[in-house]
DNA sequence: CATTCTAAGTTAAACGTTTAACTAATTGCT
DNA sequence: AGCAATTAGTTAAACGTTTAACTTAGAATG
């Protein structure tokens, strides 16, 4: 009925409970004979250690924080999920637990902590996308280490895990470059936003590269966040503006969308008329016709990678500010055509 | 620098540990002086008790487990992350903790189980959506309180939060009726799946209610999950053999959605030609044109009543099979019309 | 006035681990 | 043989709570 503590292991392998606990984190200082003995025990009764008592004396919880605002939470294309599934299975890996919690997007000073920082019940906090200012700033109190996922502020302070959005946006624009293309556009909506303003400074780079003439007629960009319907506005501007646009590069896939939709709506054919390529690669829904190309960002690995780190800082109790960089691919499917 | 502990507290009030402990717990036997001298030391000093040590003497872990299956959790419509949510809200409420974890959506018996539940450090398990039966299979040797969230297999078993389909369904095509339909289609997916079966029902419930006659050329359901291409080509196969469908009712917004793309794609105007309705209220992305009537499922509220219940049955250490049934909204929107 | 009750606290054991310090037995060296 | 070193294990304290059992002082009762 009640879990088999550490005692029922002791007394079934006639040892003490510190060779039990020595065993279970196999200390040399035990011969094989007896570890044996114990492992038997231990499997006969399914004993496993009691994480409050562990935590009791480590003086650890052996739970890892992960935060991000409800809005990216909850938005349709699953790109923050996938982040979270990616920790969560490293977690794993490294006996851990992962408490997911949101924030409101509009945190502001005095709004509560998440209660498991409040109780300082976590080791360390993962943070994914971009949460608002007033919510670091709290943080910053705490002293246990901070990770950022696909957002990196306070650079110096902080370790990030992040995507190598400069040559994503270079990988696109060269793509759609050999392809033939010369009128490119570039459609982006949060253009405040680091990665956003990566993408387009690979696209700037590509042109530059082969030796295009950037032309700002060309480039729309906004505030606002680039979902569907933006994507679908920013068409329609630069399509009554430049008739003669053969491709376009769209900041993300969400936006991509939109603006097929809006292709679609007005007879651009794709990719017959006018290629197009995304970013991210989170439209799985093969409904959307015709397939996307995009370009991948390896979102479970930005996960694991994150969880990897943390693991590490955990481990060596270090806090800094190290920095992984992701490759990330060309995904070409049919929405993308030499021209 | 180190966590203040319950000795802190208590030299600071100078009473004795136990004194805090009653005071925290607010036990009556504590005058109001020295509840006030305990209360002003814990704000000081920002005491919050160690988790790992409650959860030691109370032996409890003080979380609970939230299982769903990958592809649940990464569809593109956050049905299920907002059931999360609502549970991870009302966790607060009721000082617990939730683990998240996904289990693979062909789990079979061979697999290992969520790491939370073999380390028993869980005091009782969410599962949200449909899982695969060796799942529960293996599962309920586990005697911690279970609560099944949109999916309820083992009625006599255990808990459910589920959402009323029938009235749903019922609710949908009632709105139809009444708006002067007569030949109304319906399309759906995962036909054995219970919640879908139910909205089928509700369905030819209303049509015998208001003397209708079902006709099997007007219901197009399949075994496949229902998504937006199945939607697509449901919607298909339906107006080459009906010319003269008026509305549909779609088991779910991703079908329906699937299906508008077809009807678009094939000249029918949505809502002039052909009304269409759908279920769940996912589609937030008001890119897609018309806005979409549907039949709202209260899912934040099905995660916030399930974990309620739990926080119940923890606290008095039940295990029963209690349902909860939450009432659905009809959200009329543009897509349906009166004929 | 002696006794019992009550009110408001305190003491101490227990929860299940980890780990530094210790012990005992064996081996290796001179 | 005598001693040091090594090996393989044990003992016991500590981690931060909760709570049953106890204490003590004053109030109520007969």
């Amino acid at each position: 009925m009640m879990n088999p503590t550490i005692k029922d292991v002791a007394k079934m392998a006639n040892v003490s409970i510190a060779t039990v606990s020595l065993v279970v984190h196999n200390h040399k200082r035990i011969s094989q004979e007896t570890k044996n003995k114990v492992l038997n025990a231990i499997e006969q009764l399914n004993y496993h250690p009691s994480h409050s008592a562990r935590g009791l004396v480590r003086r650890n919880s052996g739970n890892v924080g992960f935060v991000l605002t409800d809005d990216h939470f909850l938005r349709t294309e699953p790109f923050y999920t996938h982040i979270f599934i990616g920790s969560e299975f490293e977690a794993h890996e490294n006996e851990l637990y992962v408490l997911l919690t949101t924030i409101n997007s509009d945190f502001n000073s005095s709004n509560r902590l998440p209660r498991f920082i409040l109780e300082r019940n976590i080791d360390g906090l993962i943070i994914a996308g971009k949460v608002p200012f007033p919510f670091i700033e709290q943080i910053s109190k705490y002293n246990f280490p901070i990770i950022f996922v696909d957002y990196s502020p306070c650079a110096k302070k902080y370790s990030g895990v992040l995507v190598d959005n400069i040559q994503g946006g270079e990988l696109a624009t060269e793509h759609l470059i050999k392809s033939g293309h010369e009128r490119i556009a570039f459609i982006g909506g949060d253009i405040e936003h680091p990665s956003i303003k990566d993408r387009l400074n690979g696209y700037k780079n590509s042109f530059e590269k082969f030796g295009l003439k950037l032309n700002d007629s060309l480039i729309d960009i906004e505030e606002d966040y680039p979902g569907r319907t933006n994507g679908y506005n920013a068409a329609e501007r630069l399509f009554t503006k430049n008739k003669d646009i053969t491709a376009i590069f769209s900041c993300n896939d969400a936006m991509a969308v939109g603006a097929m939709q809006y292709m679609k709506d007005n007879g651009i054919k794709i990719p017959d008329d006018c290629s197009i390529i995304g970013f991210d690669d989170v439209v799985s829904d093969n409904a959307i016709e015709p397939a996307l190309s995009t370009i991948r960002v390896p979102k479970m690995e930005m996960g694991t990678e994150a969880m990897k780190l943390m693991a590490h800082m955990i481990k060596n109790n270090l806090k800094d500010n190290r920095k992984v960089l992701l490759p990330v691919d060309l995904i070409i499917r049919e929405s993308t055509k030499r021209i």
